[in-house]
DNA sequence: CAATCGTCCTGCGGGC
DNA sequence: TGCCCGCAGGACGATT
C-alpha cells in the first residue's frame, strides 16, 4: 500500500515525466476521478507535491488535482513509441488517461478504488491539507517537535497513533510496524507511556525507515509500482508480511485498530 | 478522549 | 475440480 515513500518516489518520478507538457485530453472512466477533470484540457501541470499521503498536482489554471492512491492505486506512464499503432492504450483497472500533446500518455489506475482524485480550488486543497500532521521528514520536524506532539495523546496507543495522519503524515501500515521493530518497541505500548530515551529513538527511526523506504523506491507488496515499475524496499523488510524477525523469532500476529500487525514478543518490549 | 465498527471495492485463498 | 465465502485494508464518519 502506498505511503510515505511510495507516494514521494511516484511524485518525484512524475515530476521529470509530465511538467509543463500540454495535455490535450483526459478520458475518465470511474467515478472515483472527479469528471470535472475531464473538462480542463488543454492545460498544464505546473508543479507536483506530496503531502502525507497526497499527490497534488498544480495546474496552469489555477485549480488543483488533489490525489489518494488508497490501497491499490497506480500511475503508469507510457512514451509515444510505445503505443504506436494503438488506438487506445489500456491498462487493467484503469480510471483514467491523460493524454498528451507529443503523443505520450499518464495511465492512472485502481484495483480496489479506494483512492481519489479530486478537483479543488486552493481554499478547498488548504483545508483538506490543513488537517494533517505534520511531515516527519521535514526540517521542521525536530526531536523536540515530536516530543510536544507525543505528549498530546498519552493514552492512545502508540502504532495506532504513527498511523493517525492528523497526528502524523505519511506513516501506514508497513513503515509503522517496521520502525516499531528497529526501536524494540511493541505496538501495544500507549504513547505516554515512552521514556525519553525512547521517543529520541523513535524519531530516529521513523525519519530512518521512511529515507529507506525512498531510496529503494518503495516496498512493491499488494499491486504497487512506480513509474518505473517495482520498487525494492519489500527485499528490506524486517516483520511486515514475515513469520520471522531478523534475529528468527516467530513473529506474533494480531490486529490493532482493524489492521494487521505483526511484531516479535522477543525484540519488541 | 480512545477505540471499534461499518463502508467503499475486488482479487485471492481457504474450505468443502 | 470448481465454486462460494470471507478476508484484507486507508480514510472517514458514527457509535460505543
Amino acid at each position: 500500500m502506498p505511503e510515505l515513500p511510495e507516494v514521494e518516489t511516484i511524485v518525484q518520478q512524475l515530476r521529470h515525466k509530465i511538467l509543463g507538457k500540454k495535455i490535450i485530453k483526459v478520458d475518465v472512466l470511474d467515478a472515483i476521478v472527479d469528471a470535472g477533470v475531464s473538462k480542463l484540457s488543454p492545460f498544464r501541470i505546473k508543479e507536483v507535491y506530496r503531502r502525507a499521503k497526497y499527490i497534488i498536482f498544480a495546474l496552469d489554471t489555477g485549480k488543483f488535482i488533489l490525489t489518494h492512491l488508497g490501497m491499490t492505486g497506480q500511475f503508469f506512464f507510457v512514451e509515444k513509441s510505445q503505443i504506436e499503432g494503438k488506438k487506445c492504450f489500456y491498462q487493467p483497472h484503469q480510471v483514467a488517461k491523460f493524454m498528451f500533446e507529443d503523443g505520450s500518455l499518464l495511465s492512472h489506475n485502481n484495483l480496489r478504488k479506494f483512492g481519489s482524485m479530486q478537483l479543488l480550488e486552493e481554499k478547498e486543497l488548504q483545508k483538506v491539507l490543513s488537517k494533517l500532521g505534520p511531515e516527519p521528514l521535514e526540517e521542521s520536524f525536530t526531536p523536540e517537535k515530536f516530543r510536544q506532539l507525543l505528549t498530546k495523546k498519552p493514552k492512545a496507543n502508540l502504532k495506532t497513533t504513527l498511523m493517525d495522519q492528523s497526528f502524523i503524515a505519511g506513516i501506514g501500515n508497513i513503515y509503522a510496524q517496521e520502525t516499531l521493530y528497529y526501536v524494540g518497541i511493541s505496538p501495544l505500548r500507549k504513547v505516554g507511556s515512552l521514556s525519553s530515551e525512547e521517543v529520541k529513538k523513535l524519531y530516529d527511526s521513523i525519519r530512518h525507515t521512511l529515507k529507506e523506504g525512498i531510496k529503494y523506491k518503495g516496498a512493491s507488496v499488494d499491486n504497487y509500482i512506480n513509474l518505473e515499475g517495482q520498487g525494492e524496499f519489500q527485499k528490506h523488510l524486517a516483520v511486515y508480511g514475515k513469520e520471522y524477525c531478523p534475529k528468527k523469532h516467530s513473529l506474533k500476529k494480531l490486529a490493532l485498530g482493524g489492521r494487521g500487525t505483526s511484531y516479535c514478543p522477543i525484540c519488541q518490549k
